[in-house]
DNA sequence: CTGCTTGCAAACGCTTTGCATATGA
DNA sequence: TCATATGCAAAGCGTTTGCAAGCAG
């Protein structure tokens, strides 16, 4: 963990940018909600209880210069919002969502899942992949038993 | 494509719309420049081509309804606009997206190449899908071929 | 010391909304 | 007729930017 926040920090270093207070802890929010998919405001609330002395600007600032050190991904989920998610280390593609419709809850497969069709995609169209974004739409698996137990025991004990 | 129109006039009919003529000036649009990725504003200066009398936020609101009616799909880039995308008749699946990172184009995949990945998803996950948007980013067919024919020439004529 | 960073507030750009008027069914 | 749809302008909201002051290297 800390041995991960080092190496950010090294990664910022040797882009020549500064290592300040306010992007260490804009960092360390990153990693301890790294399951979480913050947006910047989230992400600005959760530093100011720690260092209260931030501006949103600067959150802002300090979350572009990560993505463009591929330190996080910026993603849309269609609301309006960007959101920021902690690239896995080393990892060199963009890990895919699932989205329930149900609950909105979002969850994520590190696992990458288009390696054939990448293939595909770079044969039959000629287009030389570089990254991609894959989100799936539906219901999860949580959703999913709620309607099953709903179904099974229908008059029965009803959570409300 | 003139039934195409009546269909979709159908089929707002049958939701209860009413058939007005900006709706219909604005289908149209949506309709020729099917190719393309218009943003509300695109498809806005475009209707107000042949229908001057026609306010943005109009086209705002006929947009909303079609995406509501499945008629198009708003998609997001990730600038920070949102497109309008005609489904396919009869598509169950949203097609794919290829950007390009040199020059921008966008070109589709109708195809579904997803098949075999949701299966794994429904499965490993336990997660039903509905939907999903894919987009690929890499260098298209176009700029490669230009990076190809400069290294065939280097020296030879160079454009600029 | 000096240029990169910051906080603040104002500006920005896309989108939505309130409201009085117009209109399709 | 009359609920729905429209145009306009204003408001909303996330994000970016200008600038003077601050601070890391």
């Amino acid at each position: 963990m800390e041995s991960r926040i080092n190496r950010i920090k090294k990664q910022l270093h040797s882009a020549s940018y500064k290592l300040t207070p306010q992007r260490e802890a804009t960092v360390r929010v990153l990693l301890e909600y790294e399951e979480d998919h913050l947006s910047a405001e989230d992400v600005y609330l959760l530093v100011k209880d720690k260092s209260p002395d931030i501006g949103l600007a600067t959150v802002y600032r300090t979350l572009e210069l990560l993505t463009e050190l591929k330190v996080v991904d910026k993603i849309n989920f269609g609301d309006g919002v960007s959101r920021y998610d902690l690239r896995q280390e080393g990892a060199d593609h963009f890990h895919h969502h699932l989205i329930c419709i149900e609950c909105g809850s979002v969850d994520e497969i590190q696992e990458d899942l288009l390696g054939d069709v990448e293939k595909k995609v770079e044969h039959d169209f000629n287009f030389k992949v570089k990254d991609h974004r894959l989100t799936f739409h539906g219901i999860c698996w949580r959703c999913h038993d709620k309607v099953e137990n709903e179904r099974e025991e229908p008059s029965a004990s009803k959570k409300k």
